[in-house]
DNA sequence: CGGAATCCGGTACGATACTG
DNA sequence: CAGTATCGTACCGGATTCCG
């Protein structure tokens, strides 16, 4: 009820500036936001983008909360879309080191905006959260 | 070793402009971003932002591959997080919009830099994933 | 030693059938 | 029309084991 249309028209805009409504163009898009558009996939580029090189056990520590097996498999599914290299020196001990690519790059800075509105809209979701709640406690 | 360090530098500044390294606030981030970076909560949002209200059916048609239960659960959830306005009109036969809210705009605006980073970067990500697949072939 | 592959319990997901 | 309910499946996550 209280949405705020000229914001919604300047989205509107924003996306046919790009994307011409091409059905098959759509449906393309689509698979690589849903690919892209993952929980783990973000934290890493974030971490990676303000680290620079990191090796497999460093990247763990820094995303918390995931698993090893997630962080390779994340990982595996990153270096096959291109976001990030995968550098092995063989030494001991072994020694392996991940860094973005330009692709990944690209991506984090694209993903920039939604880290901001994030951190601007925290409360908001909060609110919205708790408000939420309470409604369905109540019935 | 291809990487464009000078646009890693402006990722960098980008994130620190906002985001002071504050590990408190880095994890409430985090979570958000988590909760937000969702395969279908994206499209939806995409879908909302492009069309404006919409009717259950209606939503279930424009987001392709997408199930009446996750539909369903995704739009509880983002409801919940406050990113839409769930309307029920008491009418036979029934019906519910779903509309963004403004919070929902504002994501829906702060991620058009990933939409378009995805339209840019297609071919890019196709031939990343074979050429990965054609090294994996060959071992 | 650090990193990846393996097994297994839990949970989230998809398809179908059924209510208001 | 817009969901809930149920069930089988596939994936997620933890602990363990294996390889260089």
């Amino acid at each position: 009820m209280n949405v705020d249309f000229a914001k919604h028209a300047q989205v509107q805009a924003k996306l046919s500036t790009e994307a011409p409504l091409d059905p098959r163009i759509q449906a393309l898009v689509n698979e690589v936001i849903a690919r892209v558009a993952d929980k783990w996939t973000m934290i890493i580029i974030d971490v990676l983008a303000e680290h620079g090189a990191l090796r497999f056990t460093q990247l763990a520590g820094k995303v918390s909360g995931i698993s090893q097996k997630m962080l390779t498999q994340t990982l595996r599914d990153m270096e096959r879309e291109g976001l990030v290299t995968r550098t092995v020196y063989p030494v001991v001990p072994p020694k392996v080191e991940y860094q973005l690519t330009d692709l990944g790059l690209g991506l984090g800075a694209a993903f920039c905006g939604v880290w901001i509105w994030a951190e601007q809209n925290l409360e908001g979701i909060e609110q919205a959260r708790m408000a939420y709640d309470a409604r369905n406690q109540a019935r």
